[in-house]
DNA sequence: TATAAAAATGAATGAGTATTCATTCATATT
DNA sequence: AATATGAATGAATACTCATTCATTTTTATA
C-alpha cells in the first residue's frame, strides 16, 4: 500500500518544481526571443531538459503558454499585496507604493516588460489570455480606487473621481512601460517616477506636496 | 521604346495598389489571429488572391509584417496631423484634439488596437518594428510636449514640466488602450476621456476648465 | 493582331516544429 | 536485492507553413 503523506507530498513536490523550471524557462525564451519564435525545443533546452519535457508536464504548448501567464499574473499579485502591506497605514503611503513598484528595477525591466506586452498582444486572439490578464487588472483597479476613494474623503477634494484617478494611474504606468519597451534608449525610470509625482501632486495636493530634491 | 510616362505610371500604380490590399489583408488577419497565428496563406485569402503573391510583392512575410507596421505608423501619423491642423489655433485646442484623435471610435478600436499591440508585443525581439515604433514615437512626444510648453508659457504654470505632461499624456492613452484591449466590456471610452479631461483640468486649469455636462 | 513583358497562379518543396511513444533511468516499496 | 512506479529521454511522426517556380493569364506595345 502507499504512504500517501511523505510519500506523495514529495512526489507531487518534484513535480511542481519541474513544472515551475520550466515556466522559468518560458519566461527567459519569450524575453530574449519573443512569443512567436519560442519553440518547445528552446523551453526544453533553456532548462536544460529533453525534448518531450513541456507535453510531458503541460500536456501541450498552448497550457504552458497559458501557465506562464497565469504565473506572472500571480507573481505580480504578491508583489502588489506586499507593497501595500509594507507601506506606512496611510493611503497615501499605499497610493505611492503601488506606483513605486510598477517603476522598481526588478519589475520595469526591459525583458519583464517584453513579456507582458507578448502576452498583450495576443489578448484579442486567445480568450484564455484574456481573462488572465482581465481578473488581474479588476482586483489591481479595485484596490488602487479603494486608496483614492479614502484620500479624496479625507482630503475633501471636490470633484474628484476615485475610479478616474485609478484608471490614471494604471492606465500611465502600463503607458510607461510600453516607453521603457520602445525608447529604451531614452526613458528614464526617475523621470518616469517624476510623471507620476506631478500627478499625485497636482490630483492630490495635500497628500502629495512638492518633492524637495 | 518604351513610353516611361503614362505607361510606367499605371504599373506603378496597379502594383501600389495590390500591396495596399495586402497590407489591408494583413492587418484584417492579425486583428481576427493574432500576429503569431498569421501565415501567408490566411493573408493571400483575405485579399482573394493566390498562395504565392504575399512573396511576390514583398519578398518575405517578413518584410511584409514591416511594411504593415510602417504603413499603420504612417496612417496614424497622417491623422495625428490632420487633428493638430484642423483644430483651433491655441496651443490647448490642438493639444485636446490630439486626446480626441486617440479614443475617436475609428482609432480606439478594438481590432485596431490589437494590431498595435501585436507589433509592440515583438518589439524587443524585432529591431525593425522598435526603429519604426520608436521613430513615431519621437516624433508624437515632440509635437506633444511643444504644444505643452506653449500652455505653460501662457498660462504661467509654475512648476509644471512641459516633457512630463507630454510624456503622462502619450502613456496616458497608450494605457487606456490597453484597457481598451484586455478589459473591452467595462471599458467605456466617454469614461476613457473623462479620464484625460481631468487631468487636464488638473494640470492646465486655466486652459481646461471643468467641463460642464 | 501578334508579340513581348509583367503579373498572378497554385502545386511542389523542404525546413521547422509540436507531439507521440517505446525505451531508459531513478527512486521508493516490499 | 527484487520489483514496481513515476520521470525523463530523444528518435520518429505528423503536420504546418514560407518559399519557389514552371505555367497561365493579363496587359501593353509595335
Amino acid at each position: 500500500m502507499m504512504a500517501t503523506t511523505a510519500k506523495n507530498a514529495k512526489r507531487t513536490a518534484a513535480r511542481a518544481q519541474r513544472r515551475q523550471q520550466l515556466i522559468d524557462a518560458t519566461v527567459k525564451c519569450i524575453a530574449r526571443k519573443g512569443l512567436g519564435s519560442t519553440t518547445t525545443a528552446d523551453v526544453a533546452r533553456q532548462a536544460g531538459l529533453s525534448q518531450g519535457i513541456v507535453n510531458l508536464h503541460f500536456k501541450s504548448k498552448d497550457n504552458l503558454l497559458s501557465e506562464t501567464l497565469r504565473y506572472l499574473a500571480d507573481e505580480y499579485k504578491t508583489q502588489f499585496n506586499l507593497a501595500v502591506e509594507n507601506s506606512g497605514p496611510a493611503a497615501s503611503d499605499r497610493l505611492r507604493a503601488l506606483m513605486e513598484l510598477d517603476l522598481r528595477p526588478s519589475i520595469c525591466d526591459r525583458d519583464k516588460i517584453a513579456v507582458w506586452f507578448a502576452f498583450w498582444g495576443e489578448v484579442k486572439s486567445r480568450p484564455r489570455y484574456r481573462e488572465i490578464c482581465e481578473k488581474s487588472d479588476e482586483y489591481y483597479d479595485e484596490v488602487t480606487r479603494r486608496l483614492c476613494d479614502e484620500i479624496i474623503a479625507a482630503g475633501e477634494y471636490p470633484g474628484v473621481s476615485g475610479i478616474a484617478v485609478a484608471t490614471v494611474l494604471t492606465s500611465l504606468t502600463n503607458g510607461l512601460w510600453l516607453a521603457c519597451l520602445v525608447n529604451a534608449s531614452s526613458f528614464d525610470r526617475e523621470q518616469a517616477m517624476g510623471c507620476i509625482d506631478e500627478y499625485l501632486n497636482c490630483i492630490f495636493p495635500k497628500h502629495f506636496p512638492v518633492r524637495v530634491l
